[in-house]
DNA sequence: ACTTTCTTCAACCCAACGGTTGAACATCGA
DNA sequence: TCGATGTTCAACCGTTGGGTTGAAGAAAGT
């Protein structure tokens, strides 16, 4: 996933109405009309919201009929966790070794990062 | 981690500056001099997108001597991660009993959902 | 063929966003 | 005390985002 879907992505899901969206989808697919129905606003909004989703990669609409099933993309959700993730490991990893120094050196140095 | 603090964290890290700036962080602690200094922007701009991380509970800035210390909070990545990974697994499971099912009725069956 | 149903397109409105510049504020060094 | 440094505040500007309404398109039912 490039940067710019990451962007996407991220940017999707700060909308509570298409985190909810998506939450319910992985409950199950639906059409455009049956995601819509809770919602106090037109299908049109929420149709909007589905287009967000879709070019983010979060979600698929095929057509069948005259209506469009949609589904989550699982694969979007895990390009999401996989950058968090990672940084997450580099901040532990500091922690880790901010602890051992502290633990080697033991009295006296509370200070950290750029010894510039 | 509320809803609109989700909503905030999301928001935050769509914008590539700021995961840029986070990413930096991940690695170690900088002022905001440092942080702005390898952007093509100016410092107020730096200082606006440090703000919007700090409100999503992403940062912490704390002050020392005319300078201000910027530092990742890790439990802000963590509850994004715990609502994405909440959801991919219902997804999880809904392709593993699908699956089962599948496997179980063997011929023949291609739908899926909402047996109407 | 006609009407109804499901969905999207288009134009518009207002609020929020990402950037700018200029000024203010607080702390440090001389 | 005074100037320089680091950071934020305030006002502004152009663009994007979430919502609306109205109309169009395409498949289904009769």
């Amino acid at each position: 996933m490039d940067d710019t879907q990451l962007d996407r992505a991220f940017a999707a899901l700060s909308d509570p109405t298409r985190r909810d969206i998506v939450a319910r989808l992985c409950d199950g697919d639906a059409t455009v009309g049956e995601v819509a129905a809770p919602y106090a606003m037109s299908v049109q909004a929420v149709s909007k919201h589905l287009t967000v989703l879709e070019e983010a990669g979060l979600l698929r609409r095929t057509t069948v009929g005259r209506q469009r099933r949609c589904s989550v993309e699982p694969a979007a959700l895990a390009a999401l966790t996989g950058w968090i993730d990672r940084h997450r490991r580099m901040l532990e990893r500091r922690f880790r070794s901010l602890d051992l120094l502290l633990a080697r050196t033991a009295p006296d140095p509370p200070h950290e990062e750029e010894p510039s």
